[in-house]
DNA sequence: TACCAATTTGCAGACGATCCCGATAAGGGG
DNA sequence: CCCCTTATCGGGATCGTCTGCAAATTGGTA
C-alpha cells in the first residue's frame, strides 16, 4: 500500500494565502498578534482547502497531543464486561470526559492499567510515554497509587485524582462521599429507623471510609448506635452476600441497610428474599451509584447517584487549562443526590414521627 | 511550564547500543535483515533504557499510527448515556476492540459522529486528518453510509463495516441477524405458539430487514401466517410501546412477540402489564441484545445475545493485519446465541406437543 | 585466491507543525 | 518630522522516527 500522506498541510495554506507558515499556524492557535484581516484571509484559505492540522506533528513539535487519557482498574472494568453488570465508570467516564473534550477539540482515550501489579509503574511509563497525553484522569484505586501519583507529578504531566482527598500532587476531585453517606443515613432516621446497617467498601479505596464517617456522623448526630452495623464488602456481589447476611443474622437486626455500591446493595435484597423480609416494609434499603440496574429490579432502588460524569468533565477542563491556570490545590467537590425509589419506608412499628 | 519532550529517543538507544539510528528502528519494527546478536545487543539497551517510541513521531514519518478509530452515532449514544438506559454497544465494543487492540500494541479510540447532518463528511474527514488512523470501525447506521464509506474508501484507509450486508468496499461483519430472528422464532414455534408477533427497528439499518427476513422464513417453514403481525420502532422504548400496543389490541393477539431490542422488549413488557397479560403464562416475549437490564426485569428476558464485543475483536484484527493481507471480500457472520431466561414458555392453551 | 551476490548496516533527507529570534511595519510622543 | 516602542510577520532550526539508497560486510563458489 502506498505511504499514506496528508492531503492538505499547512504549507498549502501558506501558499494560498500568500503568507508564511507562521502564520498560519499562530491563526491556528488562535495566538494574538495577528491583523483580524490577515486572520480573516488564512481562515478563508484554510475553510477552502478543509486543512486540518495534524495531531502527530503538532505533539511532534513540542506542543500539545490533545489527549487526554483516562485511567481505569483493568482486572475490574474486565470483570464488569465480561459479567455484563454494567460498567457505569467507563460509560459515565465517557459521557463527561468525551463530551467535554469535544468541545475544546481535545479527545479522550481510556486505558486499562492492572492495580495489584508490580508493574504498574513501567505499563503506565510506557503509555505515557508512547502517547504524550496533555492530561491523564485517575479513577480509583489508581488515583491513591503513590507510584503512579508520582511518576506524573516526576514527568510534570498535569493529572487529576478522582475520589481521593490524600494530599499529594494533582487536583482532586471528590463526589463529597461523606456528606452522601450522611444525606442517605438522615434519610432513614427521619423515617423513624434506628438501626441503619452500612456495608462498606474495601479499605483501598479511601471513600469508603470517608462514607464510613458519613454514616457514622449522622447516626451519633441522631443519638443511634453504631456498634456491630458496620460490615464490609469489595463492592462486589459475592462479598455484599455475606456482608448482608451478617447483618440481618444480628439478633437485634437492623431495620434499614445502606450499601456502598449496586451490586452490594443486589445482594442485600437477596439476602431479603431468602428470609421473607419484605423490601422496603420489613426492611429499607439505599444504594449507592445509581447505575442503570437499579430501576428494575423489584423494587427499585433509592440510590445516591455518583455524578461520575460531571466530576470527570470538570476535571478534563482544568487539566485542558493546566498551562495556562494554576490547578487548584484544594480539593473539588460534586455533590451528589439522592434519588428516591420504592426500597425505603418508615421503619416497621414505628409510628408516624 | 517547560516544553516536555521525549525522555529517551531512538537516538539514546543507538548511542548506548553503539549502533545507527536505523539498525534501532529496524529492531523495534521487528524487521528482517539483522543479526541475531546485533537485535539482542539493541534490545538489551531498549529494555535498561525503559525506551518506547513516540507514536506521534512514527506517524509523522508515514508509517503506522497504532489506532483503530470506532465510529459511533453521537445522538444514539448520548440519548443513551444520558438516560441510563444501558449503552452496550459501546461497553461491548470497548471490550473486544480495545482488548484485542491491546494484544497487538493498537490503541483503540471511540469517536461520535451525528448521523443525520449534512456535514457527517466533513465532520469525519477533519477527524481521520487529525487522528489519521491505521483503520475505522462503523457501526451501524454509519456502516452503511455511502458518503462515510466512499471518504474512507478514497483516503484508502482500511475500515470495517459492522452489521451491514450491502456490497460496496470494506470488510463486512454481521452478527447474522436473519438466523438469528430465524431460531428465536422456531423456539416460540417448538413450544407450540402459533401467533407470533415482531417488533421490527428502522429501515436506515439494514440488520432490520434482514432480521424480519428471518421470523418470515421460519413463520412461513412452520406453515403459520405473517400478516398484521410485524410493526416497527427505533429501538426505543416509545415506539416499542406503540408497536407493542398494536400488536395486543389485534382481535386474534399474537401469544409470542419478538422484539428487536432490549428497550423495545422492557415496553412489550410494560405493554403486557397494562392489559394484565402475565409474563410468561399469557403472552412470550423474546429480546435482541441481551444487554445488562434483561437479567433484572420481571421475568428475567429471553434474548438473542449479540455477540459485539467479538465481532469487533475480528474486525479489529482484520484491520491491523490490513496492509500485509488483503481484506476478505465476503462478509464475516459471527453467530448469536439464544439466551434462555423466564420470559417465555409454552402457548397459552396448547397441550404439550 | 578472487570474485560476485546476498545480507547487514549506516547516512542523509523527509514528514508536518511549532518555537526562537530577527526583521519589518505600525503607532505615539516630543 | 524623527525616533522609539510595540504590534505583526517571516526564516530557519527542531522534534523523533521512518524511507530510500549507498556502503560495508559476509559467505559461497569458481
Amino acid at each position: 500500500m502506498a505511504r499514506r500522506r496528508q492531503a492538505v498541510t499547512i504549507r498549502h495554506v501558506a501558499e494560498d494565502a500568500g503568507v508564511s507558515l507562521q502564520t498560519v499556524s499562530r491563526v491556528i492557535n488562535k495566538e494574538p498578534n495577528v491583523r483580524p484581516a490577515m486572520k480573516e484571509r488564512v481562515q478563508a484559505s484554510i475553510d477552502r482547502l478543509g486543512y486540518v492540522p495534524s495531531i502527530a506533528a503538532q505533539r511532534m513539535s513540542g506542543s500539545r497531543s490533545y489527549l487526554i487519557l483516562a485511567i481505569n482498574d483493568r482486572e475490574k472494568t474486565i470483570a464488569e464486561w465480561r459479567g455484563r453488570s454494567g460498567t457505569d465508570w467507563v460509560d459515565q467516564m465517557l459521557l463527561g470526559g468525551m463530551l467535554t473534550c469535544d468541545e475544546h477539540g481535545y479527545r479522550m482515550m481510556v486505558e486499562l492499567v492492572d492495580t495489584h501489579s508490580d508493574h504498574v509503574e513501567r505499563e503506565l511509563s510506557a503509555t505515557i510515554a508512547a502517547l504524550q497525553p496533555d492530561g491523564v484522569i485517575l479513577t480509583p484505586p489508581h488515583s491513591e497509587n503513590p507510584l503512579i501519583t508520582g511518576l506524573l507529578a516526576k514527568r510534570h504531566i498535569p493529572f487529576a485524582r478522582i475520589g481521593s482527598l490524600d494530599p499529594g500532587p494533582g487536583i482532586r476531585l471528590t463526589m463529597d462521599d461523606e456528606h452522601s453517606a450522611a444525606m442517605a443515613t438522615e434519610k432513614l432516621v427521619s423515617l423513624g429507623h434506628r438501626r441503619i446497617g452500612f456495608i462498606a467498601g474495601p479499605d483501598d479505596y479511601s471513600l469508603s471510609g470517608w462514607r464510613v464517617t458519613g454514616w457514622r456522623a449522622a447516626m451519633e448526630f441522631a443519638g443511634l448506635p453504631t456498634d456491630g452495623l458496620c460490615e464490609k464488602g469489595d463492592f462486589g456481589f459475592e462479598t455484599g452476600l455475606e456482608a448482608a447476611n451478617k447483618l440481618l443474622d444480628l439478633e437485634d437486626r437492623p431495620t434499614a441497610i445502606i450499601a456502598s455500591s449496586d451490586q452490594m446493595t443486589l445482594a442485600v435484597l437477596e439476602a431479603a428474599r431468602d428470609r421473607n423480609l419484605k423490601v422496603p416494609q420489613d426492611l429499607s434499603v439505599i444504594s449507592f451509584d445509581n447505575t442503570p440496574v437499579v430501576r428494575f429490579t423489584d423494587p427499585p432502588l433509592t440510590a445516591v447517584d455518583q455524578p461520575i460524569a460531571e466530576t470527570i468533565s470538570r476535571a478534563v477542563e482544568l487539566l485542558i487549562m493546566a498551562p495556562k491556570s494554576p490547578l487548584p490545590l484544594e480539593p473539588i467537590n460534586v455533590q451528589g443526590q439522592l434519588i428516591e425509589r420504592g426500597s425505603i419506608g418508615p421503619a416497621p412499628g414505628a409510628n408516624d414521627a
